[in-house]
DNA sequence: ATAAACAGACCAACGGTCGGTTTCAAGGGA
DNA sequence: TCCCTTGAAACCGACCGTTGGTCTGTTTAT
């Protein structure tokens, strides 16, 4: 007795798959609560054709976080590929990156996003990425700092360092702007908006005063960030 | 037939006890890779007997993280207890807490322990601790800041902001603490010798420039720091 | 014809449960 | 003071459902 019809994917196609079915799977469940058979189930595929393409549950998030991490490092690739900009314009550019990203689409479903890559299930899973990002964007904004330097424009003494640091930052604006999001529609809005703008303020602040710049100089170039996130509605 | 001897312990040593166990077995196989039966074999303790005093292994981790992460805090607030000091001492204080920690027990032995609480598979442990440190000393260091823009020394507009903020920097310290200790009897050390020292600098920098304060005003406390890490003997 | 893609029964090991046993301190009668 | 009773707390270990992963075989496509 024969199945009437079974249709064998391209390798690569049924990775993308595997991988799409994962992230949505391991970001909303979490990764230790997404068990392979709901994986298998999602993706219609059965415990072999799965373990044909990927040798483990490890390696399944393995691959969707370096896809991940990839999409965000080959934007940052883009920008300082760019010669002929002054170097603060490369980090205008840079620090942009994000807030862009964030505009140029669906903002409200990009928070929704945001949130959920957030909860306190998905930590570890977070880490990893950010831990990724961190290590592949070092190098990149290093370039920029260096060529800052020779400029004459930035003072530091390890652009390197300097690079590091300024990359580590960036978590306690998105540790600032998960309160805020949380705090949507509650009584607690109106504050937790302030302390976003706070920590948008000083988060740049502190960029331009390591980099030995007035301040000012950098920002989130967003003015309207805050409003647009407190007046996105909360899940429910 | 009746098993010769068995001693009941008061619930409050068997739980000690346990806590010991899986903090031991948790950081040096990592919380996934260790099974309960490790934890019953390492304490001599049957499942029932050890599901009488815990609810589940999570638990158990919360039990260990929380534990550790009092540690930290109730220093902090011995710190932040003494109310004759200016605010500059009192951030003094608190930001030499570790050093002085570190240097006054075993430092190679302490480096020991932080070499294999940084390890990749301790990832999520790890970041566990720091959010509850973070979230404890956050009020803290917060009051330091307040007394100290009383007193017109420390320049910021949001002191609880100015306060996460410094707090996630140390996890910028931590990251090339580990490289550097990694990095020990390799051809490498010397550099990255440099580079901890670049990040010691850089930190406290940053500290300075955020609270408006002369650069050089905090300091890690230790100038030999480096040199003492770097001469550690690598775990082999 | 042959190699890759897929299927699904099977397995060891895991975290956790449950009914039963042992320990031990507090009382009470002599 | 001594021993016995008693009951709650500490502890035991066989057992269970689920999990991630393997293996042998079957289907598909070139």
């Amino acid at each position: 007795m024969k199945t009437p019809a079974r249709k064998n994917m391209r390798p690569e196609d049924r990775r993308a798959q595997l991988l799409d079915c994962a992230q949505i799977l391991f970001f909303s469940k979490g990764f230790e609560e997404t068990t392979m058979q709901d994986v298998l189930e999602f993706a219609n595929v059965s415990k072999g054709g799965f373990y044909h393409h990927f040798k483990s549950k490890e390696e399944l998030l393995f691959g969707v976080l370096d896809r991940l991490a990839d999409g965000v490092l080959s934007q940052m690739a883009v920008v300082v590929a760019d010669e002929t900009s002054s170097a603060i314009d490369l980090l205008h550019n840079f620090t942009h990156l994000r807030a862009n990203y964030l505009r140029e689409h669906d903002y409200p479903a990009q928070v929704e996003i945001f949130r959920t890559m957030n909860l306190d299930r998905n930590l570890a899973l977070l880490e990893q990425f950010k831990r990724r990002v961190r290590v592949g964007a070092t190098p990149i904004l290093s370039k920029i700092l260096q060529k800052g330097r020779e400029e004459g424009v930035f003072n530091v003494k390890d652009v390197e360092t300097a690079a590091e640091l300024i990359l580590h930052i960036s978590n306690f604006l998105d540790f600032a702007l998960t309160r805020a999001i949380d705090a949507r529609g509650t009584e607690n809005a109106k504050l937790a908006g302030e302390k976003l703008q706070s920590a948008i303020d000083l988060q740049f602040l502190t960029i331009d005063r390591v980099l030995g710049l007035p301040d000012g100089t950098t920002n989130f170039g967003w003015p309207d960030a805050v409003k647009a996130t407190m007046e996105t509605k909360p899940a429910g």
